[in-house]
DNA sequence: ACCTGAACACCGTTCAAGT
DNA sequence: ACCTGAACACCGTTCAAGT
């Protein structure tokens, strides 16, 4: 029954606050619980563990945000917020959707419980739009209109989560288990033991860096999406 | 605490059962939570429901599967199991890599609780692994070799859940709030106010169709990923 | 306007005990 | 070999009551 609802805190207006200064007020809190999720994660979130950082109870924090979720959706925002997305006009459409796409690659590694928010709550909280709006007007500036212009948005955007949230899911379960690459490529390996072809795919990874090749693996697909888009201009 | 660690029921010797025919097995257990899993999501799945639905206590379960994360595992990998591939040496790569992409957005919005598990567990099961290995196959014939491969099957299908997350997302929740498309689109247009580039992006799409536009939107990010793909082939 | 504590209706999981 | 029930340690959320 959580987690969905399309309600949006965005959408709500804020209970009005007075002067203040002392007690909780909902900055502190989503603040408290930012800190809380890049330290410990999503699962170890609660509001009664939230609560009890702020020095209050877990049920003080529902006079300033309505449920867990829309505190979830606050805190989400915040991440796509130190996201440098250039100026279109001064670096042309390409280099801006690839800024565009790393910055919001840097965003979910930098806080990986963000990840698992992704299908989860709309995002369309200020940061959120603001990034959205700059590569909305480079792909303008590239040529893409009407449906198109969405389409190639799209794209990119999808690019970027699809290959990002197997990335931090396979960083986290490494730490969960307190594997390291090497063990965890064993572990794959064994269990594709029926497919040479696929055993073969791990193996030539062996030794290898596996954030470094991430960073690669990113950059190919990054460049083949973008590439595609291009080609499209051109018909 | 749940929901990490990598352990994989995979990798681990199942409980040896006898003959049987009575009482719980597990695969009994896994089509039964298939079935409440589609029926009313992932957040409806409590291991108490399923063992209700089982005629049995909750705890019955824990003798046939390690946890609530195995259950999900076993029925995660279900869902790749209807995914058709086509033999890559009789239709070539670009239509055996279309097919799989294909394939994989249905298996998801088919099971849409589906998509919340992607960046939870490891993509190891046995479904989940011969249709890795297709595409795997069709890359080669395609001419990609040693980490380019790796590459090109991730771009594909990062492309493939990075669409399909929203989507099923976006559906799951104008569904949960009861709203239609279009006021969906209503409440977008309000929290980007202050965007024209963003309110006229959704302004478009008045009047249209929500699943055939995801379609289209599907196809051409598609088809530019695979154009850019060949075009690394070239060089 | 803001905070509290008690209470409700849930969870996943363990474990000793049964058959 | 398999199932049970009681129990533990949690959850998010509501709500009457306080200040």
């Amino acid at each position: 029954m959580t987690s969905k609802q399309f309600s949006s805190v965005w959408v709500r207006e804020p209970r009005q606050s007075k002067a203040q200064g002392h007690g909780l007020s909902r900055d502190q809190i989503v603040r408290a619980a930012l800190e809380l999720l890049d330290a410990e994660g999503l699962e170890a979130l609660s509001m009664r563990k939230l609560g009890a950082k702020l020095g209050a109870g877990a049920t003080s924090l529902y006079w300033h945000v309505a449920n867990k979720d829309e505190l979830l959706e606050l805190a989400y925002d915040e991440i796509w917020g130190d996201m440098p997305v250039p100026d279109p006009d001064t670096v042309g459409w390409k280099d801006t959707a690839s800024a565009f796409a790393h910055g919001m690659r840097q965003a979910i590694l930098r806080h990986p419980w963000a990840a698992s928010l992704i299908g989860r709550m709309p995002a369309i909280g200020p940061n959120s739009l603001r990034a959205g709006d700059r590569l909305c007007r480079a792909l303008v500036l590239a040529g893409f209109r009407g449906m198109d212009q969405d389409y190639a948005g799209s794209a990119i955007t999808a690019y970027v989560i699809g290959t990002t949230i197997p990335e931090v899911a396979w960083r986290s379960m490494s730490q969960a288990a307190g594997y390291d690459t090497e063990s965890m490529r064993e572990i794959v390996k064994m269990a594709a033991a029926d497919y040479p072809d696929l055993v073969a795919r791990t193996e030539h990874l062996a030794g290898l860096d596996e954030r470094a090749v991430r960073a690669v693996n990113f950059d190919f697909g990054l460049l083949c999406v973008l590439d595609g888009l291009e080609r499209r201009l051109g018909s």
